[in-house]
RNA sequence: GGUCCAGUAGUGUAGCGGUUAACAUGUCGGUCUGUCACACCGAAGAUCGCGAGUUCAAAUCUCGUCUGGACCGCCA
């Protein structure tokens, strides 16, 4: 029989029709001499009802949880009605009962407030779908995806697909890789972004690309990071830096309106990378609470306390936050749990002062002079029992660690909703940075073109040079970050040599790009949002699984297929492979 | 590669040297005509992740190992 309505869809108006419904049966109450029956499918719960008079009651108890069927009734009003649920003022009277496929007791509940652990859930995945938690996850990454393309769609882009199997590239993530049987001992690699393909697809004439693409990097994973993710990938040609980020910007408050119903009437914030180290400590800062890092390195100069000032003479700097009500809200032993944690971030460690009764008091207090301490007071907007967490370190260490910091006592103190979308753009990337080793390193990638006016600075001072690089943040998660792409030769040329890359290499790993930029390459750049992280952020969880249908654990397995697996040996023999051990 | 946490009936937890291994829920049986976390009565269900060691005695302590999780490194 055909399924005549949903298990959400009934209310009082249907009164008195026969409908057909299917789904699972999620919960039996028997009451003896009446039945109830939730019987759920992905849109919600319809109850059913069972008259012993009925010749259907006994059929009806044999029915478990899980089991699948079909049933024939008439809606009608309940005696006592349920507010809790959409169809609760209506039950289903079942005169035909069909029972679709038995079930096994579930070795995990089908319901919300499951507290399974996750490798039980991970194993009987297709089971852990069933609950509406995760039904309705991935009806938001649906609509998400269908808001996506419908505006991408209408500002006359095309959706392109690019290769699974491609070429092994030198920098950045490692690797996925898969042998060829055909060519033996060659390799193709996964990609870890269309990156150089949605480049070529510009040259290719196509001047507006998107893709919802899988992206692969065999990399450790962590709650937000999964070895397989998607990004919406977009590239257009022609369009400077404004105008992508204004495309972005569009199609996120687009997304916003689609699938949450918001309207965002204000631009999105433009912050320099500079501006976020500076007051944030992070290149993506959550902006939904402020707790701003504010330098106390001139102040500290002055004290007697050589922690401070051998740092500085050092190089080094002094910074520090506020936390409000930080003096009632952290005892001594809190104050040790957060310095333990801000020497995850190699801080030697936490140094503090309590503002009360409108003077400071404990921790390093004792350093500072009255003249030092008035000083440090007009630095702060304090009230009583504030609390001033501080690090003195290089740059470096003082940003990361005060930057984790914040956040980290923002999720402790519920400083911040998840209906607060904080959308913002962090730009003017530097091209390089330099690390231990002396080498540059691209902080964006290879491609990424300099500022007009610091072109000079990519033989001079190349940590000075900035980028035309962007990034969207949105509570503290890097959503995403994009790029206007070099297209001239001569440049592509100069920042390699400033990463070092060899010509050989050059040739070698890019030769084909390299090549296309001498055929009418046009201006272009472009974006990648990860898709996967802005439902996480539309669902509210920390946990990239809620999102992914089929993720892996930590250690890159997938629980319910078992992968990665062994190969035969003849599987071996023919990819020419022999496994060491 | 590193640090930390967890692994005990189907599921989630308690127990932290000697217990009949406890509790909740689920399962099974019974009573019950308005439940929706139905209620009540009863029952079954556990080589305490695995392997060694210490001890008269180990779920409990030690070491190793496996699995899962969080984080650091890593992720242009």
């Amino acid at each position: 029989m055909k399924r005549t309505h949903t298990n959400n869809e009934l209310r009082l108006t249907n009164t008195k029709e026969t409908v057909v419904l299917k789904g699972w049966v999620a919960k039996k109450r028997d009451l003896g001499g009446l039945l109830f029956i939730d019987l759920r499918d992905r849109t919600g719960i319809t109850q059913l009802a069972f008259n012993p008079s009925s010749t259907l009651y006994e059929k009806a108890l044999t029915l478990k949880n899980e089991y699948v069927i079909e049933v024939t009734g008439t809606v009608i009003e309940r005696q006592s009605k349920n507010d809790k649920l959409p169809t609760g003022d209506i039950e289903v009277t079942v005169t035909k009962l069909t029972i679709l496929n038995t079930s096994k007791q579930p070795p995990i509940y089908i319901k919300d407030d499951a507290d399974t652990l996750e490798d039980t859930r991970l194993k009987y995945r297709y089971l852990d779908l069933r609950r509406p938690t995760l039904q309705q996850n991935f009806q938001v990454r649906h609509q998400t995806a269908q808001a996506v393309r419908e505006f991408l769609n209408n500002e006359s882009f095309l959706e392109i697909e690019t290769p699974i199997l491609t070429k092994s590239t030198p920098e950045g993530a490692r690797d996925y890789v898969v042998p060829s049987r055909v060519n033996k001992g060659a390799f193709y690699a996964l990609p870890q972004s269309p990156q150089i393909f949605k480049q070529l697809l510009m040259v290719g004439g196509f001047e507006k690309y998107y893709q919802i693409a899988k992206c692969f990097r065999d990399e450790d994973l962590r709650s937000d990071r999964q070895p397989e993710f998607t990004q919406i990938d977009i590239e257009t040609s022609f369009l400077n830096q404004a105008e992508i980020m204004d495309i972005t910007e569009r199609m996120m408050k687009h997304v916003m309106k689609k699938v949450k119903n918001l309207e965002f009437k204000d631009d999105f914030p433009i912050i320099t990378y500079k501006e976020a180290m500076n007051k944030y400590g992070t290149d993506k800062p959550d902006t939904r609470f402020d707790m701003q890092l504010v330098s106390l390195t001139d102040i500290a100069a002055k004290t007697d306390f050589k922690v401070f000032t051998s740092n500085i003479d050092n190089g080094g700097i002094v910074k520090a936050i506020n936390v409000k009500n930080g003096a009632n809200l952290y005892s001594r032993k809190g104050i040790d749990k957060l310095t333990k944690f801000a020497k995850k971030f190699d801080a030697k460690g936490l140094a503090f002062l309590r503002y009360q009764n409108n003077a400071f008091n404990g921790g390093i207090t004792k350093f500072f002079t009255d003249e030092q301490l008035t000083e440090l007071e007009s630095k702060f907007d304090l009230t009583d029992n504030d609390l001033l967490l501080v690090v003195s370190d290089t740059e470096k260490v003082v940003h990361q660690t005060l930057g984790q910091l914040r956040a980290h006592i923002a999720k402790e103190q519920n400083l911040t909703s998840d209906e607060d979308y904080d959308f913002l753009w962090v730009v003017d990337w530097p091209m390089f940075e330099q690390r231990e080793d002396k080498k540059y390193y691209s902080l964006h990638h290879p491609f990424t073109m300099v500022k007009d006016e610091d072109l000079e600075l990519l033989d001079k001072d190349p940590e000075k040079a900035l980028a035309y690089a962007y990034d969207l943040v949105v509570q503290g998660y890097e959503l995403g970050g994009g790029s206007i792409r070099i297209h001239n030769k001569e440049v592509q040329n100069k920042v390699f040599d400033v990463l070092g890359v060899s010509k050989a290499d050059q040739r070698e790993k890019f030769g084909f790009l390299l090549d296309a930029l001498n055929y009418g390459t046009p201006p272009h750049g472009g974006i990648a949002l990860g898709f996967d992280r802005l439902i996480m952020v539309l669902v509210h969880t920390t946990n990239i699984k809620d999102v992914v249908a089929f993720p892996k654990t930590a250690s890159g397995q997938c629980l319910l297929t078992k992968a990665p697996g062994p190969l035969s040996d003849e599987q071996l023999s023919d990819l020419g492979i022999k496994i060491s051990k």
